[in-house]
DNA sequence: CGTAAGTTTGACACGGATCAAGTTATGTGG
DNA sequence: CCACATAACTTGATCCGTGTCAAACTTACG
């Protein structure tokens, strides 16, 4: 996990005056690493490894996830340029992680992060904010679970690749999804079915456009941010409710 | 959230000799704090708010929970006595904290909290532990949403708090669950009519007793965790999966 | 006791899963 | 470059688990 919040990523990778010294940030201790490459479909680590690197994605995309008892899949998230791949954890991997498409990534061994982490007054905030981030991100992931239904779940899943890819610069509002529909289905609790269908339903309402088989159009952003069902635009729960009205929600 | 994992809670609150000097531990911060009360049904704090505070609790069990555009609560997490609440947050709570039960914390402002972990290379691991904790649990939580059905939800929350309290010390079978069916089924993404008819069926599987009304008894532990499907018993993930293999899931 | 909140139980409905074809991309070897 | 093979995706028919609605029951409490 840990999503880069608003970074453009490999932008600072041109000033490298700096990183030998002290870098000014997560990636930064990354830059003079060497880059390696794994092909799509090849995994990086396996959930219960022991935890022993920390890595930049560089390019390309991931997704991370369990597999349970009976072999279903439950992917926790999706890792794309400017993610880091391991900072909340201890010992072990507590997911894998396999490429998307090609990829390239930086490697740094865990024990050299902390350590470096630790020294540095500087970059442990940076640390303590993603992790922030990636337990918000994770928390949004449950609320999409638990109330959300089939449409709210696609629908929020475009908006938020939809996001992404405008943190990175141009204002099109076409959104590559490198991943396939069970890729999807599996980070939205549903089938490929499902999704498929739905995809369909938002076209024919005229809120989206497919384009290809990995990319889509978003026509009606605004649709898409109302059929989500984001809490984000309401006041959120400020309001007092009084405990003995609770039950009214049934 | 920041359940405790292993702390007999309470215990070292009788030797305070080290305390204003340097804490050991993340509780010791809030030893010599004065002790606040809530009653049953009142709120800590809400979605939201600035995030001014850190608490302890003391005693007594509350919920956190988020509620969505349309009036839905989903609750993300139960929290008991030596668990710490706030830690993973920047400006803003990221969720509304509920008493359940009349409760007793210790609370300490946000800006000590953080310098005095700033200022503690003993504490900071344990900040980080405890983030990492929290996080697992959050992706825990993600999988039994994403994939399980409700026999299978019912069963990993009981063995959850099962386990939690045989942590505490006794061997006892009879676990206390202070919250209502309808915080069960908020945390478990279920109605409480469907929570009502699976603790019903249980019972007939002799697997557990009702209690009253706020504890249950656990006849089969070994029934409640093959019910639970988690993944902890088997291999996990390790064996290689052929990328083309992947679609016999379905 | 009596009232209300919490819980259980039953009947029914519906959203999404499952099963089954059919269609469209993606690549691969001739 | 085309023909073919295969994976990925879409669409349709049907089924099932859980939600919804309604009512009875239980517990807590004034």
């Amino acid at each position: 996990m840990l999503q880069n919040a608003n970074f453009h990523h490999g932008k600072e990778a041109t000033n490298v005056a700096f990183i030998d010294r002290e870098p000014h940030c997560l990636l930064g201790l990354f830059k003079k690493l060497p880059i390696e490459r794994l092909a799509a479909g090849q995994s990086l680590f396996f959930e219960g490894d022991p935890a022993k690197g920390v890595f930049e994605v560089v390019e390309g995309s991931l997704r991370i996830f369990k597999i349970i008892s009976d072999g279903r899949r439950v992917i926790t998230g999706f890792l794309h340029a400017g993610d880091i791949i391991g900072v909340s954890l201890k010992d072990r991997y507590l997911y894998s992680a396999e490429a998307i498409t090609d990829i390239r990534i930086r490697r740094i061994s865990r024990k050299s992060f902390d350590a470096e982490v630790a020294n540095s007054p500087e970059l442990r905030p940076e640390v303590f904010a993603r992790l922030c981030d990636e337990m918000a991100a994770a928390q949004d992931q449950v609320v999409l679970l638990s109330r959300k239904n089939a449409e709210e779940r696609v629908c929020t899943f475009l908006l938020k690749e939809l996001l992404r890819v405008l943190c990175d610069g141009r204002g099109d509002l076409v959104i590559e999804l490198p991943m396939t529909r069970l890729d999807i289905a599996d980070y939205l609790g549903l089938t490929i079915e499902t999704v498929s269908r739905t995809m369909t339903k938002l076209n024919k309402k005229a809120i989206v456009v497919p384009a290809g088989r990995h990319s889509i159009r978003i026509l009606k952003r605004s649709g898409l941010a109302q059929l989500a069902g984001n809490d984000d635009e309401n006041g959120g729960s400020r309001m007092e409710m009084a405990p003995h009205l609770k039950s009214l929600r049934h």
